[in-house]
RNA sequence: UGGGCUAUGGCCAAGUGGUAAGGCACCGGACUUUGACUCCGAGAUCGAUGGUUCGAAUCCAUCUAGCCCAGCCA
């Protein structure tokens, strides 16, 4: 697969010119959520820097803020990795870190390169200026070395309440960059931490932990979004001033966006905390358990991905680009099978009652190595109701209607003569005759059918629920509109209808549909019924 | 209005001075026991303007538009 994007021409450069001699990258998620889509990138991103160029790929997770995190989603979080097909070589965590980090603050204390702080928030805040107004040195950023070294001691014995200050970076209060406006290094927060229990009082803050966490690996290229570029000069400044013998360099890329959908983190938390999804793993999610779920192959993930490139631009990938490499992964590799989702009765009058004939037919007319089946066909079958109009609308329509004639797929033509509706006005039946010098394979080609459809014979079945997928999310440019009553109430339509009969598959076992779509089995298929989520429907050029 | 970044057909994206790859979508057409697949074909002068050059999407200048930054979040 090719990855010919910037970051890769700068690896190899760096390779060449010897600057290094192995690639280490790493991904560093927050266990605070699940991942999706955005994160599949930059964790196929940097495994495969590390790969292509023969050196390893860290996961690393960022746990430096326990308020936030929660272990339930490491666990998670490891899953949806190795799903993708990436497998970390380490696995670490910020916080085994930090005692290094402690020792690299006492450092910068010492070398007056930072001061505790006992501004508030609100008066930090107020220092710090704005995007046009510079920001004025604190009161207590002249403090003695020795004075900042015994406060920010106290702050780590917690001899201090939360909040009460914080250690400083002393950097240029005036720069219009606002990160170097003397940042914020350490806070003091009393929190149970998942990994180091009560250890700590005190938690470093991601720009001074990153650069830390990434020299300590030797993480030779520190891939990250684009909102972080003017997080790089403090990444330096922090990577020089605490001494780090090895220097990563970060470099930023896009941020992943799909059309109709919703990628933040944030606004999928809302979706699942409000219960209008089933969970994180919702199918209509474009989470990776989500679209795990959903029955989208991994493979097709990656390709996704690659086909993106790597760019730089902030634009926005429509939704069909990932459908169509989804189908592309499945068109050769899955069963073509038969299911009706909205049935209509078949009834074929001059084919004998009590009658079944078992037909052959080939689980993928394209792949002879998935293999041949047998399917049943008897006087009553059932066909889609879409797949029948009493009247031929136009010439184009290539379907059954009273007086046309269609073949069954694998069975016979079928010429369709009247109807038999209810009180209603629905039909509820269609007869028809068959001609039994049609049959499927017997080379017969005097006539040309109106087309072809599929049915599941009238008894030889099992039942089966069918969830159909839509966008989740309507209105998307109307920002009047709260997030959440943005949801389309439509976005899952359930079908009951029939599926073969001696088909037992497996959950998340893949399928397409004859002339309908791809599909996969849902956990919540039972005994009595099989679940199908439709994973993406088939092209389809009339309608 | 301070700083950082981005700008190639409807969408994504190659290209880094030599005369616009590819994918998705769309529109024609062929094939077809899935209106699927497959196969042909159509479609941009590169945000704008001005300059340098024999020659520019690629270099320079100016402008315009969009995104990000004022957490003791990551």
């Amino acid at each position: 697969m090719e990855t010919s994007h910037f970051i890769n021409s700068i690896i190899e450069e760096d390779l060449r010119s010897g600057k290094h001699k192995e690639i280490i990258t790493r991904f560093p998620p927050e266990p605070n959520g699940f991942l999706h889509l955005g994160h599949a990138r930059a964790i196929i991103t940097n495994y495969t820097m590390a790969k292509k160029h023969g050196g390893y790929f860290n996961l690393r997770f960022d746990d430096t803020n326990p308020v936030k995190e929660d272990v339930s989603f490491v666990d998670a979080i490891k899953e949806d990795i190795a799903w993708l097909g990436c497998q970390w070589d380490n696995l670490y965590y910020a916080s085994d870190y930090f005692n290094e980090m402690y020792e690299r603050a006492l450092l910068l204390v010492k070398k007056g390169k930072a001061y505790v702080d006992d501004l508030t928030p609100e008066e930090i805040k107020e220092y710090r200026g704005d995007l046009t107004t510079p920001g004025k040195n604190s009161p207590y950023r002249n403090r003695s070395i020795e004075e900042n070294l015994e406060l920010f001691i106290g702050m780590k014995e917690g001899q201090f309440p939360d909040g009460s200050r914080v250690l400083r970076a002393i950097i240029d209060m005036t720069n219009p960059n606002m990160n170097l406006r003397d940042p914020v290094i350490y806070r003091i927060q009393r929190a149970h931490h998942h990994n180091t229990g009560d250890t700590w009082c005190i938690y470093p803050m991601y720009d001074y932990a990153h650069p830390i966490e990434d020299a300590i690996e030797g993480i030779t290229h520190s891939l990250c979004s684009l909102e972080f570029e003017d997080h790089r000069p403090l990444y330096d400044w922090v990577v020089e001033n605490c001494e780090m013998e090895a220097v990563p360099r970060q470099i930023e890329f896009g941020k992943l966006r799909i059309s109709k959908s919703v990628i933040g983190k944030r606004y999928i938390k809302q979706l699942v905390d409000g219960g209008v999804v089933f969970g994180w793993d919702d199918p209509r999610l474009i989470t990776l358990s989500g679209l795990r779920r959903r029955g989208v192959p991994p493979e097709a993930i990656r390709d996704f991905i690659f086909a993106l490139g790597l760019p730089k631009s902030q634009g926005e990938t429509e939704i069909d680009m990932l459908e169509q490499v989804i189908r592309d992964h499945l068109v050769m590799e899955v069963p073509r099978v038969n299911a009706v989702l909205e049935p209509l009765k078949l009834v074929i009058d001059n084919y004998p009652e009590g009658e079944v004939e078992y037909l052959e037919c080939e689980n993928n007319r394209d792949n002879e190595a998935l293999g041949n089946r047998k399917i049943p066909f008897s006087k009553y079958v059932y066909i889609e109701q879409e797949d029948f109009v009493e009247e031929k609308p136009n010439k184009k329509w290539k379907r059954l209607a009273l007086g046309v004639e269609v073949r069954l797929m694998h069975a016979y033509f079928v010429k369709a003569n009247h109807v038999v509706k209810d009180e209603q006005g629905n039909i509820i039946e269609v007869h028809c005759t068959y001609d039994k010098d049609t049959k499927s394979g017997s080379g017969f080609d005097l006539r040309k059918p109106n087309g072809n459809i599929h049915y599941i014979d009238g008894t030889l079945n099992q039942i089966a629920e069918f969830r159909l997928f839509d966008d989740l999310i309507t209105d998307f440019e109307d920002k009047e509109i709260p997030f959440i009553e943005k949801v389309n109430p439509n976005s899952m339509v359930v079908k009951q209808g029939y599926f073969e009969k001696d088909i037992h598959p497996e959950i998340g076992d893949r399928f397409q549909f004859t002339r309908n779509g791809y599909y996969a089995v849902d956990k919540d298929s039972n005994k009595e019924k099989l679940v199908f989520n439709r994973i993406v429907s088939l092209k389809a050029t009339y309608k």
